[in-house]
RNA sequence: GGACAGUUGGCGCAGUUGGUAGCGCACCACUUUGACAUAGUGGGGGUCACUGGUUCGAAUCCAGUACUGUCCA
C-alpha cells in the first residue's frame, strides 16, 4: 500500500477482524508477496513445514505449529533475512486409501474390483479435489509460506528423491527382506511400524491353562496367557532357567489341549518368574517376543491366524474353531477348555495392547515377509549431532527423549501392503530370478536380457514416512544440486509435536546425515499439545475437538494467533485450550485498533520527521525507554524461542504502558499544543515513532491489524511510494540511546503518586467528575522537583485541583483530610464533609495493621544478627530502607488518625 | 516396568542466577470523560501439593511422598 496520508482513520468503533483479513488474504496472494525472493548475499533463514496428511483438515496442532514458524518467518524476513518456508503435503498412505476406500464402499465398489491401476487412478481423482484443503485453510491463519512452492510427497521430482534415496541404501545393503513378526492390522491389511502402533491399557482376561505332560497325563504345567487362540501356533513351553518349579521338567514334552500336539518345555531367561505361573506359551508366529524366544531355540513357527485375523483353516486349528474370528475364537477356546476340565483359571487381566494407530484396531503380530533398513550404522551418525549440540532440540530435554530411542533403535520395517505410495522399486526377473532395485523401471533384465514383460516389481508400497524423512531436501529439489539447496540447505529450524520426535524428527536426521552428510535443521522446537479444556487430548472420533477455522472466524485470524504464540514452545508441555484466551486476545486487538483509530486522528497530515531529544517530556523520554527495552528483551526472547515472553512482553507494553499511560499523557500535551506548539509537534512525533514502530514489532504475530493499520499511518521517506507491505519493513531494533532509567524511575513514582490519590478519591466516594483538592507534602527535594515537573500530569489524571505541592508541612488541621505515604511524600485530600469518619478510621487502621504485619516481617529478619553477620551488604540495606520506609507510612496513618479525632471533637 | 514433565489466590498461568508472592479471567464497588464499556478506576482474595534437608533467609536448590499428564517398553 502506498504512504497515503488522504486516507482517513479507520472510522468503526469496534475492530471486526472478518473483513479486515480477507481483504489482507486477498491482496497478499494477489500481490504474489510470499514468493520466494532469492538475494544471496543476504543471511539465511528456512524451515520446512511439517507436511500435513492430504486427509486431513487443518486442527489446533496445525494452526498452532503453522503460527509459530510464521512469527518466526515473518521475523526473520522484516530483519532482513532471505526466507524460504517451504510448504507441502505427505500423500499419507494408509490414511487416504481408507478414505478413497470408504468412498468406493458407498458406491458399492472395493478396491479390488477395482484393480490396482483404476483404484490409484481414483485415488489421484480425490487427491485433485481435496489433497489441497488443508493448504487453502492454512490461508485463513495468514501464514507466508512460499506460497508458489507447495510441494507433495507423490511429485515427479519427489519420487525421484526417493528412488534415489532407495536405491542407494539397496545397493549399499541397508535395505534386507526379512521374515519376522510385525504389527499387522487386520483391518488396513498391512504391516505397520513399531510407532505407528499405539499401546492401551485394554480390559481382559488372564487364562491359566494345564498342559497335561506326554509321559505323565495326569499331571500337567499350567501356562498363562492374555490370548488362549494363538495355543495351536504353540511351539513350546517355556520356563526360565533357575525357576526350581519346573527345572524337572525341562526337556521333556506336553501335549497342547484341544489338538494334542506335543511340544518341549524348554528354559529361557526371557520368562518372568512372577508373572503368572512362571510358565509360558511360545507362538513364535503371533508374538515378537515369542519370535525371538524360538529363533534362539531353533524352533518351528506356525501361523495359525491369517491376515484377516481369523483362526487359519489348518489341521493345527481344532475344526470347530476354523475361520472364526480371533476374539470370538478366544472365547470359544476358552469354552472349550473348560469343557475338557483343562482351563484352571480365568479372572480379569488389564495389559497394554497394541491398537492401529489410524483405524484403532487390535494389532495382530504376525509372521510374515517385508522389508527392513537396517538402522545401527545409519543411526551412528544421527546420534553423534545431537549429543554434539550440531541439532539442538528446544526445550533441551527432548534430546533425551531422542537419544534414548536412537541408541535402541530396532531396524524399521518400509513395506506396507498397500496401493496408494510409492512402490517398493525392486523388481525380479521371473526368467532368471535375478532380484534388484532401480530408479526407473528396467526395460530388459541386465542379467539374462528378459525384456521387461517378464519383470515384475515387488507389490507393496514404501512407509510414508520413507518419503517424510527426506522432506527437507527433497522439497528443495535433490538428489539436484539446485540453488535452493545450496543456499536454504540445511534449514535453520524444524518446529513440531514431540509425538513425531521418533517417527519422523530422527528419520529426518539420519536420512540428511547419510545422503547429504549434513544435518537437515539446526534447531529442533517441540511445541507443547494442545488439549481439551478438561486436559483431555482432542480427537476427532471423540468429537473433543475444536476446530481452529471456528475460532479464527469468531474472534479473528490475529486472535488466534497472539494466543498461539502466547502458549509458545517454553512452559508447560500441554495446554489446554480455553475459549476466554481467544475472548481476551480479541480485546486486545480491539485495544491496539482503538488507540489506533485515536492515534491516527492526530497523525492526520503529520509528516514523519526525526525526534528532537532536547524538546522530548519527561514522559515522552519514559514511553521511547520502555519501547526500546521492549524491543531489547524482544531480541533475547526470540533468539531463545521463548515466544510466551514474547507476547507477554508486546501484550503489556501495549496495553499498560502505551495506551493506559501514556496515551493518556499525550492528551494533556496535545492539548497544550495550541499554546506550545512545539510540544504537541514532539508529542505527535513521539506517538508516531512508537505506534508506527510497535505495529512493526507486532507484525509477526498479528499480521493482519498491524498491515491495515500500518497502511493508514504515515510514513517516513525511507519507504517508497510502492511499497507493498509492513512484512517488508525492517524488524524495530533497541536504540540504546533511548534508554533512559532516570525517566523511569520518576515517571513511575508519579504513577505511585496518581494511584494514590486515586485511592484516596474511591474510597471516599469522590465523584469520578469532581476536581479535588490535593495537597502534597515533600520531604526530599529532588521528590518535590519530580512531581512539579509531573503536575500538569497528576492534576488531570487524578483529578488533583488545586494541586499544592511542597515542602511546607501545614498540616490541615481543622480540616477533614484523607491521606496517603508513598516514599517520603504525604498525601492529603481535604474533604470536608464528604469525609465518613467510621469509614475513613476503620480504613486507616486497616492499613495501619497491614503495615505493621510487613515491620514485623522485617524486623524480625533484621533483628536475627546471623542475618547482618552474613548476608551481603545491599540485601540489609535494602531491608533497612524497607523499614524506614514502613515506618514513614505508618507515621502518615497515625497522623491522619490523630486528625480524625481532632475532627471529631471540634 | 523405564524416562520426562507438572502441582502457585475460584479458573488459567508468570516468577532468568534463593532476599518481604505477580498477571489475565472471574469477583466486588464506582464511572457511559471527546481511542476503546471488547473500556476506565479502585478493591478483596494465596502459610506457592506434602514431608524433611541445605541456608542468615526457600515458590526458587537437594531428597523423598502423593496426585496429574506425556513418551517409550
Amino acid at each position: 500500500m502506498s504512504n497515503n496520508s488522504n486516507v482517513p482513520p479507520p472510522s468503526s468503533n469496534a475492530y471486526l477482524p472478518q473483513a479486515v483479513e480477507g481483504k489482507w488474504t486477498e491482496y497478499w496472494h494477489a500481490n504474489k508477496v510470499f514468493d520466494l525472493d532469492v538475494n544471496p548475499d543476504k543471511p539465511r533463514f528456512s524451515i520446512a513445514l511439517p507436511p500435513p496428511n492430504i486427509t486431513g483438515n487443518l486442527h489446533m496442532g496445525h494452526a498452532l505449529n503453522g503460527t509459530l514458524q510464521d512469527v518466526l518467518i515473518r521475523l526473520k524476513r522484516m530483519q532482513g533475512y532471505n526466507v524460504l518456508w517451504q510448504p507441502g503435503t505427505d500423500h499419507a498412505g494408509i490414511s487416504t486409501q481408507m478414505v478413497v476406500e470408504r468412498k468406493l464402499k458407498k458406491e458399492g465398489l472395493n478396491r479390488r474390483q477395482l484393480g490396482r491401476e483404476k483404484f490409484t487412478e481414483k485415488v489421484w481423482e480425490w487427491r485433485k479435489q481435496y489433497g489441497d484443503q488443508i493448504m487453502l485453510q492454512y490461508r485463513t491463519l495468514g501464514v507466508s509460506f512460499g506460497w508458489d512452492r507447495v510441494a507433495f510427497t507423490m511429485d515427479p521430482s519427489y519420487v525421484k528423491a526417493i528412488y534415489r534415496a532407495f536405491v542407494i541404501l539397496y545397493k549399499e545393503g541397508y535395505i534386507y527382506r526379512g521374515n519376522r513378526v510385525t504389527n499387522w492390522c487386520p483391518r488396513c491389511l498391512t504391516s505397520l511400524s513399531d510407532l505407528e502402533v499405539e499401546h492401551e491399557e485394554t480390559k481382559g482376561f488372564l487364562y491359566c491353562i494345564n498342559y497335561p505332560l506326554k509321559d505323565d497325563p495326569t499331571k500337567s504345567l499350567t501356562v498363562a496367557t492374555t490370548r488362549p487362540e494363538t495355543m495351536f501356533g504353540d511351539v513350546a513351553v517355556a520356563v526360565h532357567p533357575d525357576d526350581a518349579r519346573y527345572k524337572q521338567y525341562v526337556g521333556k514334552e506336553v501335549m497342547l489341549p484341544l489338538t494334542g500336539r506335543t511340544v518341549p518345555v524348554i528354559a529361557d531367561h526371557y520368562v518372568e518368574k512372577d508373572f503368572g505361573t512362571g510358565a509360558l506359551k511360545i507362538t513364535p508366529a503371533h508374538d515378537a517376543n515369542d519370535f525371538e524366544v524360538g529363533v534362539r531355540h531353533k524352533l518351528d513357527k506356525p501361523v495359525v491366524i491369517d491376515q484377516a485375523g481369523k483362526l487359519m483353516d489348518s489341521e493345527l486349528v481344532p475344526e470347530a474353531l476354523r475361520g472364526v474370528e480371533r476374539f470370538e475364537a478366544r472365547e470359544k477356546t476358552a469354552e472349550m477348555l473348560s469343557e475338557v476340565g483343562l482351563l484352571a483359571e480365568k479372572r480379569e487381566y488389564n495389559n497394554g495392547v497394541g491398537h492401529c494407530e489410524r483405524c484403532h484396531t487390535v494389532i495382530e503380530p504376525l509372521l510374515s515377509d517385508q522389508w527392513y533398513v537396517s538402522m545401527k550404522d545409519l543411526a551412528k551418525p544421527a546420534i553423534e549431532v545431537v549429543e554434539e549440540g550440531r541439532v539442538q532440540f528446544v526445550p533441551d530435554r527432548y534430546a533425551a527423549t531422542y537419544l534414548d530411542w536412537m541408541r535402541n533403535i530396532r531396524d524399521w520395517c518400509i513395506s506396507r501392503q498397500l496401493w496408494w505410495g510409492h512402490r517398493i522399486p525392486i523388481y525380479t526377473c521371473t526368467k532368471c530370478g535375478h532380484m534388484d532395485a532401480f530408479e526407473d523401471a528396467p526395460q530388459h533384465c541386465p542379467k539374462c536380457n528378459a525384456p521387461a514383460s517378464e519383470i515384475s516389481q515387488d507389490e507393496d508400497v514404501l512407509d510414508t514416512w520413507f518419503s517424510s524423512a527426506l522432506w527437507p531436501f527433497a522439497t528443495l529439489g535433490w538428489p539436484e544440486k539446485t540453488t535452493e539447496l545450496k543456499l536454504f540447505y540445511p534449514t535453520t529450524v524444524l518446529s513440531t509435536a514431540r509425538e513425531i520426535i521418533n517417527l519422523w524428527v530422527a528419520r529426518m536426521i539420519f536420512t540428511s546425515m547419510k545422503f547429504l552428510g549434513t544435518i537437515p535443521f539446526k534447531h529442533v522446537l517441540i511445541h507443547p499439545v494442545i488439549q481439551t479444556t478438561d486436559g483431555k487430548r482432542m480427537s476427532k472420533s471423540k468429537g473433543n475437538a475444536v476446530d481452529p477455522l471456528d475460532m479464527i472466524a469468531k474472534y479473528g485470524a490475529d486472535a488466534n494467533r497472539f494466543w498461539f504464540t502466547s502458549v509458545g514452545v517454553k512452559g508447560d508441555q500441554d495446554v489446554r485450550f480455553r475459549e476466554e484466551k481467544l475472548e481476551e486476545y480479541k480485546r486486545f486487538a480491539n485495544k491496539l485498533w482503538n488507540a489506533g483509530r485515536f492515534v491516527l486522528t492526530q497523525l492526520e497530515g503529520f509528516e514523519p520527521h526525526g525526534i528532537d531529544v532536547s524538546k522530548l517530556t519527561l514522559a515522552d523520554r519514559w514511553i521511547l525507554h520502555r519501547y526500546n527495552v521492549v524491543l531489547d528483551k524482544l531480541q533475547m526472547y526470540f533468539q531463545d524461542y521463548d515466544f510466551d515472553n514474547v507476547a507477554r512482553e508486546l501484550h503489556e507494553f501495549t496495553w499498560s504502558a502505551f495506551c493506559d499511560w501514556y496515551l493518556e499523557i499525550a492528551k494533556i500535551q496535545l492539548g497544550q499544543a495550541q499554546a506550545i506548539s512545539e510540544t504537541g509537534n514532539q508529542t505527535k512525533a513521539v506517538l508516531h515513532t512508537v505506534f508506527e514502530g510497535l505495529l512493526r514489532a507486532l507484525h509477526p504475530i498479528m499480521p493482519f491489524i498491524t498491515e491495515e493499520l500500518w497502511s493508514k499511518t504515515p510514513k517516513s521517506q525511507y519507504y517508497p511510494k510502492d511499497f507493498l507491505s509492513i512484512m517488508f519493513a525492517p524488524y524495530p531494533r533497541p536504540d540504546e540511546n533511548m534508554i533512559d532509567d532516570d525517566a523511569e524511575e520518576k515517571i513511575e513514582f508519579i504513577i505511585r503518586v496518581i494511584r494514590s490519590i486515586r485511592n484516596i478519591r474511591q474510597t471516599y466516594n469522590v465523584p469520578a467528575s469532581a476536581e479535588a483538592e490535593v495537597m502534597i507534602v515533600c520531604q526530599d527535594e529532588s521528590e518535590m522537583r519530580c512531581l512539579s515537573d509531573g503536575a500538569h500530569i497528576i492534576g488531570r489524571m487524578a483529578k488533583a485541583n488545586p494541586l499544592d505541592i511542597s515542602m511546607d508541612f501545614t498540616p490541615p488541621s481543622m480540616v477533614a483530610a484523607a491521606c496517603e505515604a508513598v516514599s517520603s511524600v504525604q498525601i492529603y485530600v481535604p474533604l470536608a464533609k464528604l469525609i465518613d469518619v467510621d469509614k475513613s478510621r476503620e480504613k486507616l487502621h486497616q492499613r495501619r495493621q497491614t503495615i505493621q504485619k510487613d515491620i514485623a516481617k522485617v524486623t524480625s529478619q533484621l533483628d536475627r544478627p546471623e542475618f547482618r553477620e552474613k548476608a551481603p551488604q545491599d540485601k540489609v540495606n535494602a531491608l533497612e530502607n524497607q523499614l524506614s520506609e514502613l515506618n514513614r507510612q505508618i507515621e502518615s496513618v497515625d497522623s491522619q488518625l490523630e486528625v480524625l479525632k481532632a475532627s471529631e471533637t471540634a
